[in-house]
DNA sequence: AGACATAACAAAAACGTTTTTGGCGAGAGG
DNA sequence: CCTCTCGCCAAAAACGTTTTTGTTATGTCT
């Protein structure tokens, strides 16, 4: 059995007091003693208990990581996986440790936000997935609790967000086709309710306003972000229109890229040469596509890493609460014709 | 401030104790009162923290996800997202909850595993992501904790590894090839030291035998399971061999299938029309490349489950500790050419 | 009727910490 | 010499549960 801070104090010679504050290096207890301490839990083997710690202590509480929706499949599995990365790669190097739970919007209805910080001693939260009907959206406003939401735009006194300026994003990658001489665009829409969805429409809306395009419901082609739905969407698009009736696809995910590829390729076009693709996340698959698909990278590892500081900085009171914009990157790959150029 | 057990206690004028037992349905607690109790509870929003729970019982401690290695890139984040959703897809289906930790070779032998479980309560673990050279495989079977390890083979009275048949998997890859009239085949690598490439090099030797072929150092292009390095090895090897020496690359997992892909379209080759090539791992990419790869799919998220069920059985003493060999899938997709067929 | 089992709960111990409060001796200031 | 502060540590309370042990009333058997 492991050893305990009792067997510690008993080699000491001194009470479980002193060897929870030498150990948490007090100021009150004596140098030597301290490195007694020290020594004898060393050669015990000696670590606290996690559970009896945060059981006992005001403000040695727990940290968490609450993903929602990470049960469905959406096919975004790097989503997950970067920013998971991003937040053990902060916790590991400052030497804390963070617990996951995973929800939905059902569990979010049996089990309160509040309840569920209660029931684990989570003293904050990273937030990601939630959608802006969640309960939890509701409750984390009024929580005295800090968060920090990912890619959810939420204000409270303790709640920060951590997003990336989808709308600028956008309009730049819209931008981007445009600058090489595209004037015929196909948007490949995302979720209609979806808030990234939305935001991202606002940012191809404002690009096509600037360079005096029209945006219609005649050159947007609608999904729920599945591959699946893009390709039969190209195929349907296309019944309807003439094949030189568009030049390039603007797509508000990397998926909707894919699946654009996809059905391109079935019709026997070649991208970029016939039709030029834009995806949008920048997602690892990107790289391994045919070809590698120029896309807006969300950097979601930094954003997870940059969520986990904040956080923490919260919690120590060392930083307010605030809107993190993330810098995004527009990173040129392959499946973009610069029309322009001869 | 959420309620605790004495509120409950205390709102329906029994005592903790009695309220403990009610809700966890003791039989020594009169029907009545255990009704009253549960719907004071109820009304109240009672629910238990964990923290004191796990800290006071014997038999209410907590099983953890271990994976190692999590943090380096290796580009295989399908691995862990899947397996993760595999075992939180059964941890929800039975109200269970686990707790993840990520380490590595270092920190392993900065804590040991005994001293990790102590200090987080853990009953029982699954761990993903050993090298057969990590500290914790020589902890794992001597400890009296039940646990599980996925895709590393490790014996002892509590411990079960939940495997594939690896050698078996890659023979059957290697003849698909072979039965499609394929007879000179390269062998793309991965690291040598590491089990599963040696069990699936038997597996592509043991095909080669059979079917009277030679497997030889001059037709297996060695890397570390890099993309890159398939890559730089494909060129490579065509400095030193005709482009007619080879028909098909077998490669032992789809990001070398990936890398071996891009290698053979960089020098205008076509695949599958000029090369075939295989992977092995069953990734979701391989169906985003062109073409799509055909490939061995390891179920790893049915490998999640299982293991999290085999676990949760142990622990219940209801199954003993044993080694669960999990089925795979050869997924027929469009990078291999039957040269048979005229 | 007396001994004894049983149902149903109360009371208290235990889990392993952190934190608060108390106490004692030594040195300092008046 | 008396008090006051302070360094240092012991003692005990607290965290919120589960589990063990005790107790009381009620019934059952001989």
């Amino acid at each position: 059995m492991a050893a305990t801070i009792r067997d510690v104090a008993k080699a000491a010679g001194v009470t479980i007091g002193t060897v929870s504050r030498a150990l948490n290096n007090y100021e009150d207890v004596n140098i030597h003693t301290r490195e007694r301490i020290q020594r004898v839990a060393r050669e015990l083997g000696y670590r606290p208990n996690q559970m009896a710690r945060c059981l006992s202590s005001k403000h040695m509480k727990r940290i968490a990581l609450i993903l929602s929706g990470f049960l469905e499949d959406t096919m975004l599995n790097d989503f997950e996986t970067m920013l998971m990365k991003g937040i053990y790669q902060f916790a590991s190097e400052h030497d804390i440790d963070i617990a996951m739970y995973v929800i939905n919007s059902t569990t979010q209805l049996e089990k309160s936000y509040e309840q569920l910080c209660y029931e684990y001693n989570i003293a904050g939260a990273i937030l990601f997935g939630l959608k802006t009907t969640d309960p939890y959206c509701e409750a984390l406003p009024v929580s005295s609790r800090p968060c920090v939401t990912i890619d959810t735009e939420l204000s409270g006194e303790h709640i920060s967000n951590v997003t990336l300026d989808d709308v600028a994003a956008f309009d730049e990658l819209t931008q981007y086709l445009i600058d090489r001489g595209h004037r015929n665009i196909v948007l490949v829409h995302g979720r209609k309710n979806a808030m990234v969805s939305m935001e991202r429409l606002a940012g191809a809306y404002q690009a096509f306003e600037r360079n005096g395009l029209k945006l219609t419901h005649d050159n947007i082609i609608y999904t729920n972000f599945h591959r699946e739905e893009a390709l039969s969407g190209v195929n349907e698009y296309f019944k309807t229109h003439s094949p030189d009736s568009v030049t390039a696809f603007l797509c508000m995910s990397d998926m909707l890229a894919i699946g654009t590829i996809e059905a391109l390729k079935a019709m026997g076009r070649r991208v970029p040469e016939d039709y030029s693709v834009v995806g949008y996340d920048g997602l690892e698959v990107t790289n391994y596509t045919d070809p590698k698909i120029t896309t807006v990278d969300q950097n979601i590892k930094q954003k997870g890493y940059e969520a986990a500081r904040l956080l923490c900085d919260m919690l120590n009171g060392v930083r307010p609460a605030q809107k993190l914009v993330l810098p995004h990157t527009l990173v040129e790959r392959g499946s973009v014709k610069d029309l322009a150029q001869k």
